[in-house]
DNA sequence: GATAGGTTGTCACCTCATTGTCATTTTTGA
DNA sequence: TCAAAAATGACAATGAGGTGACAACCTATC
């Protein structure tokens, strides 16, 4: 049942929109200063990852054995063994869990040998918390069955939710990111009556209340870019008296 | 058949809509705090829920085994079993009940943790009503099979509430807001002789007191579409001097 | 049984809440 | 700072359903 929850979209900024209930994943942290650490851990947490800290690069890979991280964000300067050993040997071990690298911007990094020790992105330091989280989540995202894209399919319309893109009859659709995410709910539940105070719930959020006409608009939007004829919707119907009502 | 009455109508906007008499289930309020005992409470009752409220851990795992709630609202911070332990326990009870942690703004909280206790969903006080009763009727939902259709047979009708569909003899029948509501208040009280008063009060709502040639309106548009001869009913009876039978 | 008084069935009208739609303002992100 | 997106507000269109009139019906009492 949990595992249903971290179900989350992952084209939505997570930052201020309200907290899933379940984490989405555990993610390995090495890196030997304290400070970096709670930072780092914080940062995740607050993207609603797990995380777990390893100080050195022996434990983090102890720990990388036991837990099979989601992905590993990993500082180059360790003590024992050194970061880029560490990024090798995990790579030999899961080749598939995604590693970012940590580096200061007073070392000179060569990109190139960075990612033949195998790291999928790297993070100069200081970096913006934004800026390593949105990484993460790319490479996570991107080791994540890249071949199998997982788009819907009704009528003569194509949406494909990971990439964002939507088409109807072959032609491409342009959609905002609440549109998307408006579509996938309903998607996830057609044939069922939602009322707009569930829409807004579920797809807006649940600490932030907008005026119900916002529903219908996003509605609208989506008759207009989906519907063939707008005016007289076939797949986004309306209920009266109740709410909306997907028909694929 | 309690088990169905609970599944409420979620067409319904419930916000501003009166209440209906029938409870849509147990919340069970673990929370030492008297005067936020008493926010609770009446937020849920607000919602058409029982609310039953325990003062500390003890009495809230006592409570919970001899209650069965549909729901656990909890408050972390708890005389005698904390209420992280307590979490644990009810989690080992009945796990697919949901749990809603309270927990201070203060706190400095580790949502991941809380959620490998076995919370489902956690809000920070100061919470709003909204997000609150939101978050914990997501929770409800969520635990409920959400596959399951919930449709009703009679006859040769039958009834999707969620799909807010009907069909009888196989042929599609259109069903307004009102008169599903209607019918799903006489399938959860069949065979009881329902006063028009009170369907007034349960469908149409406490402060709404329309004429009481409304509900002869409404039963006349249901044997219309339900029945086979619509002026000799078999299923929606009139009890002369009294009001209104459903026998399926 | 017959009648009276209250109760219910039925219909058409009309109100008004609900929704569609657009223009405008506000917010957000680059 | 600017552009895109989202929220808001206003207004029109729509249709559900409440209202009231009247006929039909039931029950009780004589």
């Amino acid at each position: 049942m949990m595992a249903e929850m971290t179900e989350d979209m992952d084209f939505v900024d997570e930052t201020d929109a309200p907290a899933p209930a379940a984490s989405l994943g555990t993610i390995l942290v090495v890196e030997d200063d304290p400070r970096m650490q709670k930072v780092l851990r914080r940062v995740f947490v607050e993207e609603h990852y797990s995380v777990i800290v390893a100080g050195d690069g022996q434990a983090g890979l102890d720990l990388f054995r036991s837990e099979r991280p989601l992905a590993v964000v990993l500082d180059l300067i360790l003590p024992h063994i050194s970061g880029r050993e560490l990024c090798q040997k995990l790579k030999t071990i899961a080749p598939d869990t995604p590693i970012i690298v940590l580096s200061a911007i007073t070392e000179v990094v060569d990109k190139v040998l960075l990612l033949e020790l195998g790291a999928d992105d790297y993070v100069t330091k200081p970096f913006s918390p934004r800026e390593l989280t949105a990484r993460v989540q790319a490479a996570i995202r991107r080791q994540r069955k890249p071949t199998a894209p997982s788009v819907y399919r009704f009528a003569d319309c194509e949406i494909d939710f990971q990439k964002m893109s939507a088409r109807r009859s072959g032609r491409a659709v342009v959609l905002t990111a609440h549109e998307f995410k408006l579509l996938k709910f309903f998607t996830e539940n057609a044939e069922r009556v939602l009322t707009r105070e569930r829409l807004l719930n579920e797809v807006w959020g649940y600490n932030f209340y907008p005026t119900t006409r916002t529903v219908d608009n996003q509605i609208l939007k989506l008759r207009q870019k989906l519907e063939p004829d707008p005016a007289n919707p076939q797949h986004l119907l309306t209920i009266y008296g109740a709410g909306y009502k997907f028909v694929p």
